[in-house]
DNA sequence: TCAGCAATTGCCAATATTAGCAATTGCTGA
DNA sequence: TCAGCAATTGCTAATATTGGCAATTGCTGA
């Protein structure tokens, strides 16, 4: 193995952290999609969404059908639908942990309460 | 929502685009670690590994405990093992996807055997 | 009290990622 | 054939991440 386990994993994570490259596969979770229909969903210029496009591509991520002059994409993996999914619930968890900080420290601001 | 959803998603993957971060996260997914320990399984100074060990507090994936002078980190939420996991899956499809590709690349030089 | 270890922080240069713009490719219909 | 649209590529400046080194904090045992 020429490069680590852990290198690769943690290349795969880096190709998915991107908000773009995020809500493409998102996108792509419910079905294939063309290029042009997901340009007004992900809201950045058509070459800035062919470059993250081909982020995932070169990730053996997304894999490509092409109908006349229009590119459908869709997911190679469907468990990465699974993943996004994992990761909500992870996210959930600690966006409700960081509202409970939030109360903790508005209620310092009165008559002290100790965290439990 | 100040920060779309995506984009607080984006952030979190970003976290785990790290080796040595990756790494960290794969040990604390077995049982709390002090740092000491951590230190050569994972392989780089010890400034470098509290940065990174930073970055996953301030992401609130890990949590520490002290006792005297040795920290201890835990992960948080233990769906992040299943996150690893999941990945792991996918990864392990992707690279067989490339090996494929790799052998048709070979048979390839030979008298073509064109894919199934 | 202070020497010594565990862990962290701050600062900075090297490196990688992102995003904008112009130019190009490939297909389609007039 | 060529005008026009979909998608991509190349180049570059702005921005963010990284890793190395020195200095600091906090605890413990002599």
């Amino acid at each position: 193995m020429s490069t680590p386990l852990y290198q690769l994993k943690a290349e795969f994570f880096k190709t998915l952290g991107h908000p773009a490259r995020i809500r493409v596969l998102e996108l792509l979770s419910e079905r294939e999609h063309a290029v042009a229909e997901m340009l007004p969903e992900v809201g950045i210029e058509p070459a800035h969404l062919s470059q993250q496009l081909a982020v995932l591509r070169r990730a053996n991520l997304v894999k490509t059908r092409k109908e006349g002059s229009t590119v459908y994409y869709s997911l190679i993996s469907p468990q990465v639908a699974e993943l996004l999914r994992v990761a909500r619930t992870i996210l959930s968890g600690v966006l409700a942990g960081q509202a409970e900080l939030l109360a903790d420290l508005q209620a310092a601001q009165r008559p002290a309460k100790p965290p439990s």
